[in-house]
DNA sequence: ATCTGCTTGGCAAAAATTTCACAAAGTATC
DNA sequence: GATACTTTGTGAAATTTTTGCCAAGCAGAT
């Protein structure tokens, strides 16, 4: 049911099941087999089955997966039962982006504060929030038990503002700076490279006229 | 240097490899060895040396690379020396997010238009572009020679846009709708789907305590 | 209660990816 | 220009990931 062993590729397919179950839930569909599943997902019977069994046997022969069920225990595993509390780095519009996307309650990520290191920023209303100066940082996430940080900072700041959060025990950065960040082996890291995302595209575009 | 049989986990790792060389060109550093890249970026050197090859000799023995030389090819082999006409599809937090995003036009990406289906949302200006009637989207990709598509909608609507970008020929689609689109074999999709990556951090931090 | 058909779980094979290791070929120094 | 280093490119080994396959076992019909 744990661990360390099972390989980020699997990991990271692990949402877009979720995803899949989410529309089968909402259609009102209660069962589905490994094929069906594929044919949906394109993606091969085998690999789904064999990547839900890193976690455990959630289907049943001669009946498939159970889609309510499924979907829960996917969600278990990804963590998304417990209660995280996020603040977000720098309130531009991709923070403001960020702290107004709603869906992120609703798996149980809560924004509970927004700052900026930008004076002109300081007081300006998102979200029913005032964003912060930094120099609140620190107290801020002590007393309001944040785990999670969004960075969405310029990569000159990222590194700087990154070694403040880890300092007082930031668990995760959901790092959107256009840089890697080295932090110790008790904090998690995952970027999003808007900029490698784009030039991913773009070398697919090459031969097609 | 073309093509099709190089694998995705390659073409992923280069924008990666484009960012590090940029660092070093700004630093001033001339040349670089594969070990010394290896120190750097926390990979091997070995799949350095084998990521690059599978473009072409851009090393050389007892010497390494030349840093601007391979920054430049790097470039090269993800089309970042094309230049792509971009229209963004949601002017809501996130598109306005990304029009402002001036790194972009850096690269070769320049956004020309904003779309959205709100009434409040016409006229309204971000950097300089009104934001257009989805009425006009048709003419307006034809007219500016758009070949990539930026999906900042909600998934509802996804998929009947989409087939609208592709009826008039859109290359590429730039996905940060939460859907999987179907699209035909000359089109490209990049999703970003950043709630799959929050979950991903999610479950790398289960058991941190 | 029995039989038929369907579908999983898991092992084994295949494919893909990463790492190793070193000859070949260059650089730098004297 | 000869010698000692350095470092690539590359074939091969090791590892990881994906796919194929089927016995075991449950569902559903009769």
């Amino acid at each position: 049911m744990d661990s360390k062993d099972i390989s980020q590729a699997v990991i990271s397919r692990l949402p877009r099941y979720h995803r899949f179950l989410s529309e089968l839930k909402d259609q009102g569909i209660e069962r589905i087999s490994s094929a069906e599943l594929s044919d949906l997902m394109h993606v091969t019977a085998s690999q789904i089955r064999q990547d839900l069994n890193n976690f455990g046997g959630f289907g049943q022969q001669g009946y498939g997966y159970n889609v309510d069920y499924l979907y829960e225990e996917i969600g278990h595993i990804l963590g998304l039962d417990m209660r995280h509390n996020l603040i977000i780095v720098g309130a531009g519009n991709l923070g403001q982006a960020l702290a107004n996307y709603v869906n992120f309650d609703r798996r149980g990520f809560h924004t509970k504060g927004l700052f900026d290191s930008d004076p002109h920023m300081q007081g300006v209303i998102v979200r029913n929030m005032p964003v912060r100066p930094m120099s609140e940082l620190e107290d801020f996430i002590r007393e309001n038990s944040i785990d999670i940080a969004v960075l969405t900072i310029p990569k000159e700041a990222a590194i700087e503002v990154a070694d403040r959060l880890i300092g007082c025990g930031i668990k995760g950065i959901w790092n959107f700076a256009h840089i890697d960040l080295d932090v110790p082996p008790n904090v998690r890291v995952e970027n999003v490279h808007l900029s490698d995302s784009l030039m991913k595209l773009s070398y697919n575009l090459r031969d097609l006229g």
